[in-house]
DNA sequence: CGGATCTCAGATCCACTGAAATCA
DNA sequence: CTGATTTCAGTGCATCTGAGATCC
């Protein structure tokens, strides 16, 4: 009857660290972001803008992992608060290109520089190389569970 | 005002990925739980309970990253509807400590299956070597975030 | 500290609208 | 060129989940 046919070892499963680590960094995300009064997609929200400006409110949904309603939730709260700028109409098709304000760009400042200690935190006792590994294994983990349909 | 001094670098940044192939982990893992009528934590319920019986609610909250009410309310629909047990009373201090039923395991058993698949895709393409670099690497990621607090 | 209840904010789901691209 | 079809962004509504606070 000790025909395993059993369990994931919890201890030893990917998937599980993978939720572990991510519940970590989020936690600790969180916490340093609190005091600037700001969220997780909050900031991921600005940080895509800086990188992408005129990003449409679904790709913005998409990059944050949320969806669309939740961001463009934000979104307005963004804009009305002076944090980024969308056209009245949109100049193509429906999306509304959002691009930063100033302001969005300095309140994105705080934050990355709280996020970044963040990630030095998190990557503590790696070298380099561990870090381009565990960069390049997480990548294809991302690929193989997109590419096999099913 | 190419001074840097900016953002962090989405494509390269651990943090990122590790948001991402969590994400696609959660995703694919939903999928094909849905089919069997689980949620990702209903299934982690009973997989830590097959490791660890005896667990109380606060125990398999935190191992399965949801508050006490959420896997409290879990467990009495869990035990309503016979896949777990546990005592009327405490047997000492206030923890119940609950247990699969034969029906619980029979209902793991299949999610089990399903699950290991998930993973299976997500390790496609990937060395045993590679594997254990990753596996090593978020054990780090997680142990620095918490060991160093603030 | 673990368990239970209540309340509330936030996110998701679903359906509908409008616009643009594609093509017969 | 026209018109049908497909795709996708945005919005409002109903619902549900999950977190917080409190008490035992």
């Amino acid at each position: 009857m000790s025909q395993d046919g059993g369990g994931i070892d919890l201890d030893t499963s990917l998937g599980y660290l993978l939720k572990e680590a991510s519940s970590a960094l989020r936690s600790a995300m969180e916490e340093v972001l609190r005091p600037l009064g700001m969220t997780i997609t909050h900031y991921s929200c600005l940080e895509l803008l800086a990188q992408r400006p005129g990003l449409s409110n679904s790709e913005l949904a998409r990059g944050a992992f949320v969806t669309r309603q939740s961001m463009n939730v934000l979104l307005q709260a963004l804009e009305r608060d002076g944090f980024v700028t969308r056209p009245p109409e949109a100049p193509v098709g429906k999306a509304l290109p959002t691009t930063l304000t100033p302001r969005g760009r300095s309140s994105l400042a705080q934050a990355t520089a709280a996020v970044r200690s963040v990630e030095v935190r998190m990557l503590a006792g790696m070298t380099d190389d561990e870090q381009a590994a565990a960069l390049r294994a997480l990548r294809s983990m991302v690929r193989s569970l997109r590419d096999s349909p099913r």
